[in-house]
DNA sequence: GGCAATACGGAACATTCGTTTCATCATGAT
DNA sequence: ATCATGATGAAACGAATGTTCCGTATTGCC
């Protein structure tokens, strides 16, 4: 019977109020924040009256807010011992570890070029385009997913190239010098990726490209080209370190874009906390669950 | 004068004197006391009285107590690549670098857990599934589909769900205890998807998911959590580190599958290496193309 | 030995802490 | 509509915190 603090807080998650349920909500993610504040602060971080906290602590059976508190200490100096030994024991073990390096790394290689620069530049073409049209195949194909899915909320024009019949979709042979194309490739390159690109290229289109390196096929091509690698420890290539990069293009575009798209996001903004108020409420049917 | 506090109270433990020399010792031997105890139960464990630590503070150029502590704190949240992040911030200002700490933040929140051990528990219960159900929606599919994508090269009980008719398709219907679910979401959490991981665990199917926090529907439904926020600098959500986490668990996965998997991946490492020196052909027609 | 300078501990201080009380509000059953 | 129940925030309480002041003890120097 002598469970986690923490796990018998997201137990408790069902059967509190809306105040509790908050700070509850709160410490969960943020428990390292419980060890190290007081009680005070805490609730003034988690927007919540410093008494709430106090019987949060009793709600999960400790006797204290100090035997709240404790817990959550222990925690953390368990990891922080955890940690150490990880770091003592050196690079062999940690798959994860080294991914996460791996990821770092190839952001790293990004951003030492004028990466700002070259965000900005591949913005205002895409924004600059009557149609853009966002290809990627094979792993590349999640970047183009989320892409074209970010867009879609505020940028009608962007629609996403689809294989149909083993080959792409028509739309692309009507591109004009007005359009612009978004691919993503990392090797193995796509031949229908590169193939688009170029037909894409002499029809006069512009074409941004996120890439693994300059001397993809695609670096070459692009008026664009955004170029960060794919290493990882693995054997498959890593996009992480490319989705960062998409992200930030993403956002340049957004923030860039007129009014109407700004319009819209307050729809979406909106529609995401009506969301969340949503599952705030589903929670509970989850709880009685167990 | 930037030094770590620690270094500095090291270089000044020749000029103390005696009670202010045994509370340094104390110190140096358990920094992380200070960061989550009292001064005056830190005093009492160092067998020395309150205010000689209050000076030892003062001794080390800190206004504060308050400050010497905030020091120690700190420390304790430092995470692996703190640094990294830090260097990352060198550059100067901008959306794309703002993005880039915001990822490299997200993947550091997940590194700071016990992050091998549950990746590779959730290694485990993937790889002990009979069969192994993709699930994401919104801005989480594209890690579904990437899930998918890299499993298919060597693992075909991975199946990706997707959305037919505005409901999961059937297939969610069938799972068994034997079967898995890989599930991935960050608010606004997809409906569907939360209530085909509910459906799952209440026919005794195994459940992972990453997800951007804690108190998260699905943090609560799963067997094993892998949690990494979210954070960005714009409105939409950052899903990069996510991904990093993903890769991850994809290579732990790969690496403990058996053997006819990995034949499969040497077929497919010759099919990359096939496809590039294609490429190296392309690449010149390409040229001639400028 | 006398003297100054410094290091230290104990006590008083204002501040902040966690807790409790109490009035108010929302909700749902009767 | 009425009441009962529970959740919540504001305020007040004693306890604990960090700081400062002052008296004492120790040290180094003449």
């Amino acid at each position: 019977m002598e469970s986690d603090v923490q796990t018998r807080l997201t137990l408790a998650l069902g059967r509190l109020g809306p105040r509790l349920k908050q700070a509850a909500r709160y410490v969960l993610d943020h428990p390292e924040a419980v060890a190290l504040h007081s009680l005070r602060s805490l609730a003034a971080q988690a927007e919540v009256a410093p008494a709430t906290l106090s019987r949060l602590a009793r709600a999960v059976d400790c006797a204290d807010y100090e035997e709240f508190r404790q817990s959550y200490q222990a925690r953390l100096t368990e990891r922080s011992f955890a940690a150490r030994a990880e770091a003592l024991q050196g690079a062999g073990s940690g798959l994860m570890q080294d991914q996460a390096k791996a990821v770092v790394g190839n952001l790293d290689g990004f951003l030492a070029e004028d990466s700002e620069e070259r965000i900005e530049r591949a913005a205002r073409v895409l924004l600059a385009a009557e149609s853009v049209n966002v290809v990627g195949m094979l792993s590349s194909f999640s970047l183009a997913v989320y892409a074209h899915y970010v867009a879609s909320m505020a940028l009608p024009q962007w629609s996403l190239l689809r294989i149909q019949g083993g080959s792409l979709a028509d739309s692309l042979y009507d591109l004009s010098p007005r359009d612009a194309v978004l691919a993503f490739t990392t090797a193995p390159y796509s031949r229908a990726t590169v193939m688009a690109c170029r037909d894409a290229k002499t029809r006069g289109a512009a074409l941004v490209a996120i890439t693994d390196r300059r001397s993809s096929p695609l670096a070459r091509l692009a008026d664009v080209p955004l170029v960060a690698e794919a290493e990882s420890p693995s054997f498959f290539p890593s996009v992480a370190a490319q989705f960062a990069v998409l992200e930030g293009l993403l956002a340049t575009v957004l923030r860039e874009s007129g009014a109407p798209a700004l319009d819209k996001l307050q729809a979406v903004e909106e529609a995401r906390r009506s969301y969340r108020e949503f599952w705030d409420d589903e929670r509970d049917s989850i709880a009685s669950l167990n």
